[in-house]
DNA sequence: AATTAAATTTAGACAAAACTAAAAATAAAA
DNA sequence: TTTTATTTTTAGTTTTGTCTAAATTTAATT
């Protein structure tokens, strides 16, 4: 697989988590930042290769082949994402691009010894879950911080919403991964929260509580 | 610059250690396993970029500029090497291959943070130097264990051919970087050496004694 | 059901990096 | 110094992945 044809397969997978019976041409494109035409020739190409099913004007699913591929390009974003921040000390803010880089690495073996080295996590920075060599999911639980009951208390497991702004404004407010969450009151008009993290009274907006996931 | 320019840029610094006066087309198409016709077209391309000096029919140069990118690489590319080796458990004729892909990633603050994390290694698994982060290459003492006078004792600090056969045969001799080599006696006739490594008589070709490093 | 709008595909073109085959320049040998 | 051999370059194609513009299909609206 070229570089191209992997980050197409890596954006069907994303996509179809979000639409499982199809995924859009345009959708595609609009995640690959290019054009529809363009996607068009790629997914007949992708088709060629038995990486997807594709069938014109009716969108893609990808084929259990294509599903593995996108997999184990998941796998290598995610435990080079642990590397960066467990190892080498980035932010959890940082590591997205170059993890984009880093994922198309093509050796089997350097991405199983990486998997030992970090021992073997099962979650990469933002709480996102990493296949296994097999490609074996995890599971892990969680609830938006927007869905839970009042008076109650949590930990925070992850982000919805990885974007520098959103990661940047958790480290202002000293949330991280990690964190204990108590859920003190929400306000009826707006769903504005009042929570309690790591002992410290905060106001958190919905749009916040919409992107954090807590378990 | 493209991987493709990034080969290129790389194999002429290699080169041009050998030929300062200028590097042949042929030269450089036998190392990136392409035709001639092919690396004139890159020259011209390199040459508008200002990271080679090329006239037609006179072989090529780098320029400040590619020099310094060439070093770049090669620092990326031994970095690397040292992580795959010391912190991955791979053994060094593994590493090469990996490497040439992983030289290609683009951050700088990635390749520095890796420089720190192993320990600003000054040479990679095969003793070859590191370029600092800003170009510098700390020279390493050292001869041809074939060239050393006889009745006197060496550390091995590099191979000069790293290919997997010769790290092979070092591998099942038990020589490794750091290990001690006395050199007892050395034929006449073909300039086969008797030495002791680590307290151990052998016999060694010159062919073997003519790639390996001593100090 | 007919019309309009949106999404998707086709057709044709382009840039990068490679190739083949032929031409030109340089180096080596007679 | 010619002639021959080698090296290098040019000219013209090919493949991959992209693009624009036009055509087609599907979806939405009147």
């Amino acid at each position: 697989m070229t570089i191209s044809e992997e980050n197409y397969i890596k954006v069907i997978y994303h996509l179809s988590l979000v639409s499982p019976k199809g995924v859009n041409t345009n959708a595609i494109a609009g995640m690959l930042d290019t054009k529809a035409s363009s996607v068009t020739d790629m997914l007949k190409k992708l088709s060629d290769k038995d990486l997807v099913s594709y069938q014109k004007y009716q969108g893609v699913t990808l084929t259990d082949k294509g599903f593995y591929s996108a997999k184990m390009i998941v796998r290598k974003h995610r435990l080079w994402e642990v590397f960066l921040v467990d190892k080498l000390g980035f932010s959890w803010d940082e590591v997205h691009e170059i993890a984009e880089e880093l994922e198309h690495i093509k050796s089997e073996k350097l991405i199983n010894k990486l998997d030992a080295f970090l021992g073997f996590p099962v979650a990469d920075p933002h709480g996102d879950p990493i296949p296994d060599a097999n490609g074996v999911i995890k599971k892990i639980e969680k609830q938006l911080l927007s869905e839970v009951e009042i008076n109650e208390s949590f930990h925070c497991v992850g982000v919805k919403d990885s974007s520098t702004d959103f990661l940047k404004y958790l480290d202002k407010q000293k949330i991280a991964l990690g964190s204990v969450v108590k859920v003190i009151d929400k306000e009826d008009f707006d769903d504005t929260l009042t929570v309690e993290i790591d002992g410290k009274r905060l106001t958190i907006s919905n749009k916040i509580a919409n992107n954090l996931y807590v378990q």
